[in-house]
DNA sequence: TTAATTCTGCTAACACTGTTAGCCTTGAGG
DNA sequence: CCTCAAGGCTAACAGTGTTAGCAGAATTAA
């Protein structure tokens, strides 16, 4: 077999992140990545130590892109809000990965987690409990909402509206 | 062999009910729950049709355990809530498989999830979406808890209690 | 009582999962 | 040119849920 272009390990977590997105978390096999980059699935562990570590990897890049997404939305507290639930939405399963998944914490850049706290903090402008009780305010309701878990009939926008009011 | 004492439906479900709590949603197998019925994991077939309907009655075991808990606890807010906590670290398993995992609502009783909807409402005395946000918030904080998503250092106690301040 | 049928166990098997062992070819460096 | 590592490969293992088909026991019918 030609060896060149062989899939390096950057290249092999893109097309996970890729994967991720099209068929979610339980359509993310490892035979299902190693297709995709037409080797077979033992192939991968020459670049790739386990499948924790593609799943690190993902948690990284959603935590990254969720500070992203939170930075860069408008300074209030109604539009920070309003960016997480549509970053949520339109990124469920990424979403799914790093904020449903356990967090392999040791498998993750020191700091990552540590800095999406301090921007949390930041932007409440209080305390730490202050900041924890709003974000599991915004995750609980996102969670709930993705997992389909309010009836059909909910007005989600009205629920956020007074959500934000709560933590106004 | 001695077809007395064979398993009915009730007591397979009773004993998948056990093994969640002792080992968990990913320890809740088809084999090991036979085992723990002397029987081999196709003869459940014969009682259940799939595992989906064993996850659906824990789900519903789950849900009314839970509007029991709520029932039971004092009338303030405060209590409440504090029981919705209490009640969630006591029993992670059953937690995560009635609020961490899509829930099977046509295989569950119906009535079952409008009821607790409705319990939620009472105790807020609110509208529908106020209520939502009330569930959201302390779904997010035991969800996040569970998950260990919060830093070592945390003092969830404090952070309970602001929670609570927010829907006071 | 005997015959027929249903119930409920069993084993073997299939398609999937992550992962390891061991082999072999290709490409690069001395 | 030879060596050696890199990176493919197949075969395999233990685990998952689930189905097919068989066999014996219990129940029902004649």
């Amino acid at each position: 077999m030609a060896n060149t272009n062989g899939p390096t390990r950057e290249r092999i977590k893109e097309e996970a992140y890729l994967l991720l997105q099209e068929k979610g978390l339980a359509g993310l096999s490892m035979r299902a990545l190693a297709d995709r980059l037409h080797i077979k699935a033992p192939s991968l562990y020459k670049h790739v130590g386990d499948k924790e570590e593609i799943i690190a990897d993902l948690q990284a890049r959603g935590i990254s892109e969720f500070a992203a997404i939170i930075q860069q939305a408008g300074k209030s507290k109604k539009s920070k809000a309003l960016a997480y639930r549509k970053w949520a939405k339109e990124n469920p399963h990424l979403y799914e990965v790093t904020l449903r998944t356990p967090l392999l914490r040791s498998r993750i850049p020191s700091g990552l987690e540590e800095g999406v706290t301090h921007m949390i903090i930041e932007i409440t402008g209080k305390d730490h409990e202050h900041a924890r009780a709003v974000w599991a305010l915004m995750h609980g309701l996102v969670d709930l909402e993705i997992a389909g878990r309010f009836p059909e009939n909910a007005d989600l926008d009205k629920t956020w509206k007074r959500a934000i009011e709560l933590i106004g």
